[in-house]
DNA sequence: CGTTTTCTCCCGTATCCTGAGAACTCCCAT
DNA sequence: ATGGGAGTTCTCAGGATACGGGAGAAAACG
């Protein structure tokens, strides 16, 4: 538990992190302490990200985010080095699975889809292209997608939306939604059956960031046809080291495999 | 101009505010040489700063922003800071002068209106208020912020806009609002001559951010009735005084003065 | 005005950072 | 195949420099 061998850069980042974390709102004696940090080290750390612009002095013992560091950073997409790192790993999920695989993200509600694999063979008729946007209640990854948010924002998102249905399996019940993305949190995947298009299942599970956050979900597309029941759980295994694999690129803790972490 | 007795986080954070700058743009052995740091050094750094995700490799010779950090300073809010650190400056401005003064930014194209601050004696019929947008071709913070702007993106902003006149003052043909811009861009402050309301002058200067760019603009505002021809300028030390100490507070460089440097 | 908390400074010590160079890996041209 | 060059990591010994306990300003508090 206790890293004794840390490097003076790595105290400072870590003390940086605490910093900014929440906007600046935990008092700093507690960000010193819980890095084990002695006072006197703490403060000489902080002011020097102060005189760097990486943090900045709001008030008797609380720091917060600099602005020279908010601008540096706000100028970069999260979401295009999500996508530039995932795509190699998708071509290789559609090689290895033959499906077509999706990596897609969540944008004010909707599910952006960033990459899209073609399987082998392409099939015509799929109706998806990187960039565009689906609701996400009725999608393999918007569900995943919706389990990997807050509690709060999750009930938002339930109690406002009029769910169209697009498929007669399409789920329009705010309740039975919700006991699906529940379910979601518990199983670490999504299966979308037929919801969004008569003749596709989709599997989907979600990729873990920094923080062990939801950052992204990668799902394979199958398409079936009248009575031929193909089990998408078969492909289970290739997508979880798809997902865990990215995760690992995108800096996610080590532990962070399926759980939802939900604090209040 | 070599400070050798800069300490090893001053070096790394130079270090990252290279890589970060462009999006990871810049060559790596450039930002090295750029910062004198040896190679061997500069490398064991960078792959510190990568560990702690605050910066990422994107390919040989080549890192860019982390995407840890990029979330964690996405949350943080650039103009809330600004307001923030702001306000106390802009009461003791109001005070000094008597005068209405407002800070603006400039967000996709028109002035923000982030804090206001009524004169003295407060004049009723003021029709600002905090949080308000404006167009920003009339009034001085918006000729100021224009004038911040890379030469693209305000011949952007020139060519796409349609310039509507407020009242008989306000400027309206393109070439001679560039004139008005590239001449604020020289002297420092810009003048609203009752080009937003016929009864109300304004006297606006930049605010300089972190990298010396312009974040923000603080003006000063007086009524005007017929006849009285009072001259702003004799505000401008005051204002500019403001501005500075503002600038100095969000981190700007010392010699940031009423400089406009624009590169391609 | 006394008390508590926050914060800075000092300073001897040991730590850990430094940076040249060797070594290794790719990649390309020959 | 072979050699060359750029990119990258590793090693290591010497010394700068970061560390952190503690004293005591300097604020906040009551």
């Amino acid at each position: 538990m206790s890293r004794t061998h840390t490097t003076s850069l790595e105290k400072s980042l870590a003390l940086l992190r605490g910093i900014v974390a929440d906007g600046g709102r935990t008092p700093f004696n507690e960000i010193a302490a819980g890095l084990d940090l002695p006072l006197s080290t703490a403060y000489r750390l902080a002011s020097q990200l102060v005189d760097a612009g990486f943090a900045s002095r709001y008030g008797p013992n609380l720091y917060g985010p600099g602005l020279a560091a908010t601008l540096l950073y706000s100028q970069s997409d999260a979401s295009a080095h999500i996508t530039r790192v995932a795509r190699p790993l998708l071509k290789q999920l559609s090689q290895e699975t033959g499906l077509t695989s999706h990596l897609g993200i969540l944008e004010s509600g909707m599910v952006t889809y960033k990459i899209r694999i073609p399987g082998r063979p392409p099939r015509a008729a799929s109706f998806t292209r990187e960039g565009m946007q689906l609701e996400a209640y009725c999608s393999a990854l918007g569900k995943v997608l919706l389990a990997g948010l807050q509690d709060a924002d999750l009930d938002d998102y339930l109690h406002e939306g009029a769910f169209v249905p697009l498929t007669p399996h399409t789920l329009i019940e705010p309740a039975s939604l919700k006991q699906e993305i529940l379910k979601t949190r518990q199983t670490g995947f999504a299966i979308d059956d037929r919801e969004v298009s008569e003749d596709m299942i989709c599997l989907a599970v979600p990729v873990a960031g920094p923080l062990g956050e939801t950052v992204a979900a990668v799902s394979v597309s199958m398409l079936v046809g009248r009575g031929q029941n193909t089990d998408p759980m078969g492909f289970h295994p290739f997508l979880e080291t798809c997902a865990r694999t990215l995760g690992e690129l995108l800096g996610a803790p080590r532990d962070a495999a399926q759980e939802a972490d939900q604090r209040s």
